[in-house]
DNA sequence: TGACTATATGATTATGTGCTCATATAGTCG
DNA sequence: CGACTATATGAGCACATAATCATATAGTCA
């Protein structure tokens, strides 16, 4: 049954889901809010981006439910919305570092 | 130390594994792959997609390490070379499922 | 060798999107 | 209200890349 989780309708919807997952400074946004809720401007220092920049990003990941917004007073507080996230990440940093290993092997490292 | 995985150097290669993932086709390719090694042919047919268009995905595949590929006779057989990159689908899935809960919640589904 | 099948690749086009700039919206405080 | 801070958004540019077509490469078999 894992046979049904790429099916055509679902397809589209996980490829989607990669390719907002694909951008440095998203991926740099959601590393940052794994400390904790943050507003958009301790991002845009965090990240050393513009304000429109983060702003947008945050606007998309916000669409695509990645992260939860939510306002007080003058300040946009983002928090993430599911941390499975983060378990994507650390699978492919090990994908990534099994590449790496078999790099080594190959060329006699 | 999970804060490490997303390091600025790892960030743009993970962004990379991220992309690469984000491609409907490419998804398509891998789900084939599942089952079993393939030729190009063969994935073209399961696809419905180009012969060249087919080899293109699957050579970005290859050089970033997602397929491994075995010439055998006049065929060129691929497989999968890391079978985490499965892990990655399963827990997109997972999570847009419960996107699409909360989204039933919140509209009272 | 020539005919055939299988795969890869170069050139081109089309499209999506990340980034920047300027500006708009919204909230706080005096 | 006006001044200020925080955030969002529209326009435009720049660039990456997916798809297509034509063609090249490579292997098999007669």
């Amino acid at each position: 049954m894992p046979k049904t989780s790429l099916n055509p309708q679902n397809l589209e919807s996980v490829a989607t889901r990669f390719r907002i997952l694909g951008v440095p400074l998203r991926l740099q946004i959601l590393n940052e809010l794994a400390s904790g809720e943050r507003t958009v401007t301790a991002l845009v220092e965090a990240t050393g981006s513009t304000q429109p920049n983060v702003s947008k990003h945050l606007t998309t990941l916000l669409a695509h439910r990645l992260v939860k917004r939510e306002k007080r007073g003058n300040s946009a507080y983002y928090s993430v919305a599911d941390p499975a996230v983060f378990d994507l990440c650390e699978i492919v940093c090990g994908n990534i570092e099994r590449s790496l290993e078999e790099e080594r092997r190959a060329f006699g490292g």
